[in-house]
DNA sequence: ATATATGCAAAACTTTTGCATACAA
DNA sequence: TTGTATGCAAAAGTTTTGCATATAT
């Protein structure tokens, strides 16, 4: 759904605008076609996936100095699944909240949503909260097993 | 509750006994002293913890190549928390299934069982086998946070 | 104009590997 | 005894950093 003339609600690019003003990042060159590459991408990429995605123009260098500043910015999220790299995504309030599914014959990784665990999630945190006094802010799930092509 | 005579159900020694038997390894000093360390441990460990948890006389590259090999015999599971490096802990099997409470603050692990939560989660991978054909064996739920200390 | 971002090269950190020796079965 | 595991050193893969130059504001 695109946003509506009286819709009051910031775009994608102006919310991330904001965070590169707030954290005193310039838009550059460079970090437009990361986060462009990056809404282009349906599943968390790696940084080798970045570099093809982005195209020759940026060295690896740079293209990890600019994920740690997007990273404080909190226009991207780091995440791991024990491949013994880093992978990135945009962050969830720029996109949605949702989960992976990871292939671990292929190592595939997918998006998904699942709304209806986000309700009994919440309650957990709260539980959490009464049993260990630990104030749950983020959570990631991440379901490992084999993807339709590899079943 | 310590086994009692007539319970038939192996004890986790044996468990892991048969682990290394069934991946061809044998039950050496250096693998002694990483499953005990592992053992004694509330937390997932990273490589440089587990060091000193064994003390010196084990080196660097035969933790490594312990881990690897426990790791393959199903022993050890790998998890990374997006920290740069990977930590450890033993198979669930082995001692229960648990999630983690990652105190963004301190970089304190926490366990956490979260035993209602795993009927709605049952549901959820069926649910997610219907919707996309991903076949899930299993899944990994962590909450990002601050810990009582650091709240 | 000025502070910030980039590009290149070098380095740091985590993890893996080759090879000779030591050890478990 | 025989194949497997270990220890040391060297290397590989990922990520970080120093410094001079280029760029956004």
């Amino acid at each position: 759904m695109a946003a509506a003339p009286q819709d009051r609600r910031p775009t994608v690019e102006q919310e991330i605008d904001q965070r590169l003003a707030k954290a005193g990042l310039r838009w550059t060159r460079g970090r437009r076609a990361v986060v462009e590459a990056m809404g282009r991408s349906t599943a968390p990429m790696s940084v080798p996936e970045l570099q093809s995605a982005v195209g020759p123009g940026v060295p690896l260098s740079s293209l990890y100095r600019i994920i740690t500043d997007l990273l404080e910015a909190k226009v991207l999220l780091k995440l791991e699944f024990a491949e013994g790299f880093a992978r990135f995504e945009l962050d969830e309030e720029l996109a949605s909240h949702h989960h992976h599914l990871v292939c671990t014959s292929c190592g595939q990784v997918a998006d998904l949503e699942l709304a209806d665990l986000e309700v009994t999630l919440g309650a957990s945190v709260k539980s959490i909260r009464r049993r260990t006094g630990f104030r749950a802010t983020a959570h990631r799930l991440d379901f490992f097993g084999l993807c339709a092509a590899c079943a």
